[in-house]
DNA sequence: TTTGTATATCGATCATTGCCGATACACTTA
DNA sequence: TAAGTGTATCGGCAATGATCGATATACAAA
């Protein structure tokens, strides 16, 4: 848990918003298809009115501070929080 | 409390850790002559080894962002931390 | 194998940030 | 008033970040 990676990554709105998304895809994602178990399909995330390679990048700044997980499915990559790292994180900058 | 803005605040190790420093001003400013009710005075901070102008650059984003006050005092200003802004914004985020 | 779809990466551009020294401003003291 | 000390702001430069279109990669389906 790098907390200096996570401030950064908490650093822009859009990346804010996504984390928040994740926490009902089903009320913010009601267009995906599949189901919401594996996370959410990372086409999605251009809702947010962002070109698919900035998603795709504000993405990858969210998986590499451990704020959330992929797993590929096909042609597909679906993104879940990762909870634990959330956890880890709040808990740290509780005595911030 | 602007939470987008206080994530950049913190998006940067040199003004997190002053936050924590201030936490404990009398363990981390030790040569500090004045009182430490009033707060931190400003060019303690230079400890950090970043330059006078930078310091003041820092200070001023983590007022900006609501997160310390300060207040002058002579030819002195004095730093303290915004203890309601801060619980709020960990309020916020602890749904984060 | 070829085509199509989904995602990631590349390259370029522009905006923002971080940093410094120099300077301006605020205040004190001689 | 003049000189000294502490702090903020300015100007410039380098580094980082945000964004996009184009391209590459991964996989599925025809």
């Amino acid at each position: 848990m790098d907390r200096d990676e996570i401030f950064k990554a908490l650093a822009h709105p859009a990346r804010v918003n996504i984390l928040a998304w994740l926490k009902e895809p089903q009320a913010h994602f009601p267009t995906q298809e599949h189901p919401f178990e594996m996370g959410v399909c990372a086409g999605q995330f251009e809702r947010c009115g962002l070109s698919q390679s900035t998603v795709s990048s504000h993405l990858a700044i969210l998986q590499r501070a451990g704020l959330v997980t992929t797993k590929r499915l096909g042609q597909w990559v679906f993104y879940k929080r990762n909870e634990e790292t959330i956890a880890e994180f709040l808990k740290d900058i509780g005595s911030l």
